[in-house]
DNA sequence: TACATAGTGTTATATTATAACAACTAAAAA
DNA sequence: TTTTTAGTTGTTATAATATAACACTATGTA
């Protein structure tokens, strides 16, 4: 579980928009949201998502310059992440599976080297699409 | 092994460079480093390497907006790309390891879904870097 | 109080990427 | 050969994503 982050009043506002989006918001599609809130700069904005991928709150989908909320209670504060991503629709979900972790978070290379860290994004198509 | 692409005159200028480089590389300084033969615009840089990737002959490092050369005769034509990121000094490899793009392309998630494609980014340290 | 640390508000700017359109080229079909 | 087609090119403009720099403010701690 997440350790309790006293979150700023800008964190909180950014944290509660994502967290109810149900699927990975863009960081000027954020901007747009909470400018009614005083929230008026970029630079507004990417502070706080830092601060809060910084602390596992969110993640980052790379593959789409856009975030997510953590929904995973057993994901180490945004150090080891993996999502599914649907091509079609753009739905992601974060996968929490103790097999895929164990195995990655093992994984040596050929020089035997370990790594601190890891993000793993999968493509393909969601249940809802693969039915149309 | 990649199957033979005739490359365009651009394709061909912007794939050489980048294969020559040791580490990734970035758009616009892709673009600076081929200005002079002849490659004026970003479109121009960007439209070969969306035709790169596209055949495998290069893959984009999300996490670093980078692309870099593929020297991994097994990977599936971008259809599944492991990469190791030093954190200090920016060395990115391609992991080629039967053993984990085995376990990845195998890999079903809770509902039993199979992904058609993937990519994974490790974060450590390099070798020369960890002995620093 | 004094100090340190982190967050804020603001303007400006840098970096990454695509839209739209006309022209050209190579290769396949007629 | 001519025609057609798909793909690539060159170009200008613009969109989308992200950071630099600086003055200021809140909050916790000694
Ligand atoms: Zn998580
Ligand atoms: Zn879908
Ligand atoms: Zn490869
Ligand atoms: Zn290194």
């Amino acid at each position: 579980m997440h350790k309790e982050h006293n979150l700023t009043k800008n964190q909180k506002i950014i944290f509660d928009l994502i967290d109810k989006s149900p699927q990975p918001l863009k960081a000027y599609s954020i901007l747009y949201n909470v400018q009614k809130k005083g929230i008026k700069a970029p630079l507004q904005v990417y502070r706080a998502l830092d601060k809060l991928v910084e602390i596992g709150k969110i993640h980052k989908i790379e593959s789409r310059n856009a975030f997510i909320a953590c929904h995973n209670s057993s994901c180490q504060v945004a150090k080891a992440t993996a999502f599914s991503i649907c091509e079609i629709c753009e739905k992601v979900t974060e996968i929490s599976s103790a097999g895929l972790s164990k195995y990655l978070a093992n994984f040596k290379d050929k020089d035997g080297m370990k790594y601190s860290k890891y993000n793993l994004e999968f493509f393909g198509l969601c249940k809802k699409c693969t039915l149309k």
